[in-house]
DNA sequence: GGATCAAATATCCTATAGGATTTTGGGAAG
DNA sequence: CTTCCCAAAATCCTATAGGATATTTGATCC
């Protein structure tokens, strides 16, 4: 039996990590994942806004292939909840969050995020635990917001849960671009919380990770939240 | 614009509510949901075991539908986790839980359900605290099967939360099938539990109704955990 | 000027055919 | 008896054509 299949809810989203002796064979693993991972990508970057209609005839001459593999992607970009589908109308990106999705969507991550943090801390591997980065050396709003989603990931991860994990990285994709439609400049604030965070976990300090992270929950959503009249 | 697009991450499971008076023209909502609601139930009740190689050809010619439908359901369940899917190898349930899943899964559950159990002992419907049920009229495992995915369901839809109603959802499906792989009678104490709760969430008591779902999920492990020696 | 209705367009949904790959079964060698 | 290898079969993946439907546009009427 395959290695995979280690989550429950296992998401296209994570590559496989590069073997550094790439004896096997190369998989192509299918169209339909390279096209998912694409209209991902141009979802998170704005390049498709949300509430754009999505062609799949468009797509299909645009990337040069059948409309088969399109239609699979956007299934599963449906199920994901990133498109949503009209029957005999077509897919369209969803909707960016309104207040209440966004007080949700921060109330499950003050709920699990923080309990992450304090797991993380207690048995995180060395070697994630080195490849933290708070994102000051980020040169741009693009380049932090990939540090970003590295940082929480990482101590999703290191909580030892995948469902945890793939739970909030589910969720970071719509904080990612609900950030996105608004903020284009690099939050110092949020750099110097993350630093907060990684001196705790480098300090295999339970407790305080975990009240570091719902600090920094908290304030991220303070900061978010004014974007909102609504 | 539609109410719907509600949730985040919204999945196909939760069927539109029977509209009253049903003025709108009948929306045949696509063949592709059909046929995922199909092979869902299939998954659930067993008769798709875990490991089994779904065929999609098989699957078109049974159901009298062309491939793409059928396409489209299975990329919506590999995307929730219900099938996996191999290159050039076609598609396959999923495999059943090993402890390791079984852990976490529990893990995720005792941190997410009793908040949710507290959060609806103080803000839930009274039409929807009234369709609470223990699960002590229902006849067969089947039957008690479903109404303990109905009871945790109406607790989690009584946070209100989607996300949390959503993620629960999702992990309950597999509580689902890892118990009817091997249970196959009714526990009393499980009644029991459910009738502890539903009378800490009626007397609107969010302190006990927490602390009530945190032990039924604590004694539900335990009656799981023992079929699994790895 | 605004609203209503109908035709045209764009798009989705379904069905079928051909190429590529994995799986499976049987047979032979050790 | 087990292991290895090869060929046939089944299956998936892709591409294309035709039917059905929602959306859009434009003209007409009030």
């Amino acid at each position: 039996m395959a290695k995979s299949a280690q989550s429950v809810g296992k998401l296209p989203s994570n590559p496989v990590s590069a073997q550094p002796a790439d004896r096997t064979i190369t998989r192509p693993s299918g169209l339909a994942e390279e096209v998912y991972r694409r209209i991902r990508a141009d979802i998170l970057s704005l390049r498709l806004p949300p509430e754009t209609r999505v062609s799949v005839d468009s797509l299909a001459r645009e990337l040069g292939v059948s409309q088969t593999p399109i239609r699979e992607a956007l299934s599963m970009l449906e199920a994901n909840g990133l498109v949503s589908k009209r029957h005999f109308a077509g897919y369209m990106t969803s909707a960016r969050m309104d207040r209440a999705q966004l007080d949700e969507l921060f109330e499950f991550r003050l709920l699990v995020e923080p309990y992450a943090a304090r797991k993380a801390a207690q048995g995180m591997g060395e070697s994630d635990m080195a490849a933290l980065a708070s994102g000051a050396e980020a040169g741009s709003h693009d380049a932090f917001a990939d540090m970003d989603t590295a940082f929480h990931r990482l101590i999703a991860q290191g909580a030892g849960n995948h469902l945890i994990a793939d739970s909030l990285a589910r969720l970071h994709i719509h904080v990612h671009i609900f950030r996105s439609c608004f903020r284009r400049e690099i939050t110092e604030e949020a750099v110097h919380e993350h630093d907060t965070i990684i001196a705790a976990i480098r300090a295999r300090n339970g407790a305080k990770a975990e009240a570091a992270m719902r600090s920094h929950i908290e304030r991220s959503y303070g900061r978010l939240r004014d974007f909102i009249k609504e």
